[in-house]
DNA sequence: GAGTGGTCTAGACCACAGA
DNA sequence: CTGTGGTCTAGACCACTCT
């Protein structure tokens, strides 16, 4: 019997038929993608290799692959000819690659410094409900911090999280690399964000933070970050000074 | 005798043998590509079939499938069970959803509206043939224009076209889908574009022509799009409005 | 019904990593 | 040397489109 179950598949003139429904490589995917998101394996750990996902599921190698392939596009795993298929992890070179699209006008992109200044746990307001799907009354975590580059402080950054799938977070150091955090200490693992920006003037609190006059513009990055299975995990609002950086968006 | 030439197998017990070289499917889809790129087939008409192009290159019709699903990756073919793989078409639906970011906050995205204030044809400066790779005295088309979303006008464009791969456009009536009129009728479909993001305040001018405020903050959008060759074909800057739109970025 | 792309399998061989 | 993922082939059948 395959952990598959029942495919629709029955033996007709000893040969297989498929009845409709989604494909069977797509069905391998959801098996191997619930398994990440059930911290089957931890972060990058090696997965099973073709050959025994393909005995065990009872799919022939073929069709593992292109399961495995699909999740490479989308960043899940990481495979290496000759050594194995390995859960991606969240270490700053990717993330600088993937969801820090900030970089000097001239020079190398680098990952930021950051330091927090402050951190609070308050009630959901409406807005944040909504983005993250929660109850009147849900608790958020705010962290506010500035970041910087190149020794220059250029970004003022506010971030909040449904509190309920962060436990005690406050107290403990935030690192500098959060997304790690979440990957390695809540199981979390960012998947994709959807970014929305704007040009705006800065207002009195943040100029001063960013020590820039009041009404200097700003890029303004408002990001929701999901988590594997899709779910809105962090919603972080960035105030970038924009004078010798640029962000930058590639289309194709 | 196959039209990819000697692929260095070689015949050895019978079996056949690869040598260092690229993949064989990475070698077909360059030799799609190329036709793409000279016109051998036109925006919107049908490739052969796999197994015509599998029989003509002399590989399996496996190969042929990984190097068109690579190319309908990027987006250079679409290709529809049943009738066949057709070359990509730069329609007013694709770019607004490939290379449009700019979307109301509320309210569903639209195609904007373009209205031209002037064209010239004039010396490149040196940005320009460094953004190019053209010689010294080169010459630019350069267009302005005023695009409107909802019926207010929000953005400010500035597009800069090399002159020698343009001929006869500034007599022109200038369309609203420029990449619609670069592909038909210069034969140059863009197939990737990079954006440079940064906040910015109006000057006296920009401002005027989008009707506030001097030093309102706005949207600078730097982009420089390339043909499926990857040669630089159009620099673009675009000075947006955004208190009422927002630029999307998707991360993943 | 004929022709297209889409799925699935099976098997062979290659390139690479590590014991 | 063994085991891994990567490439390539061949063949079967399915789902869809058009005539």
């Amino acid at each position: 019997m395959s952990i598959m179950g029942d495919r629709g598949q029955i033996a007709k003139d000893g040969k297989a038929m498929r009845l409709a429904q989604r494909p069977l490589y797509a069905q391998v995917r959801e098996v191997l993608v619930r398994r990440l998101v059930d911290g089957v394996w931890s972060p990058g750990e090696a997965l099973p290799s073709e050959m025994e996902l393909a005995a065990e599921l009872d799919v022939s190698q073929g069709t593992v692959r292109k399961a495995l392939d699909s999740m490479t596009a989308d960043k899940l795993v990481v495979r290496h000819q000759g050594r194995g298929t390995f859960v991606a992890v969240h270490d700053e070179a990717r993330i600088l690659f993937q969801f820090f699209k900030l970089a000097p006008d001239a020079g190398e992109a680098a990952f930021p410094e950051s330091r927090v200044i402050g951190t609070a746990t308050e009630t959901a307001d409406e807005s944040e409900r909504r983005a993250f799907g929660l109850r009147a009354g849900a608790k958020i975590i705010r962290i506010r911090r500035l970041r910087s580059l190149a020794g220059r402080t250029v970004i003022a950054e506010h971030i909040a999280l449904p509190a309920a799938l962060f436990p005690r977070l406050t107290q403990d150091e935030i690192p500098n690399n959060l997304y790690g955090l979440y990957a390695t200490r809540y199981g979390l693992a960012i998947a994709r964000a959807e970014e929305r920006l704007k040009a705006v003037a800065l207002g009195a609190k943040d100029a001063a933070l960013l020590r820039v006059r009041p009404g200097t513009p700003a890029l303004r990055i408002d990001r929701l970050a999901r988590s594997l299975s899709g779910r809105s995990v962090e919603w972080r609002v960035s105030l970038c000074l924009t004078q010798e950086f640029h962000y930058l968006s590639e289309l194709d």
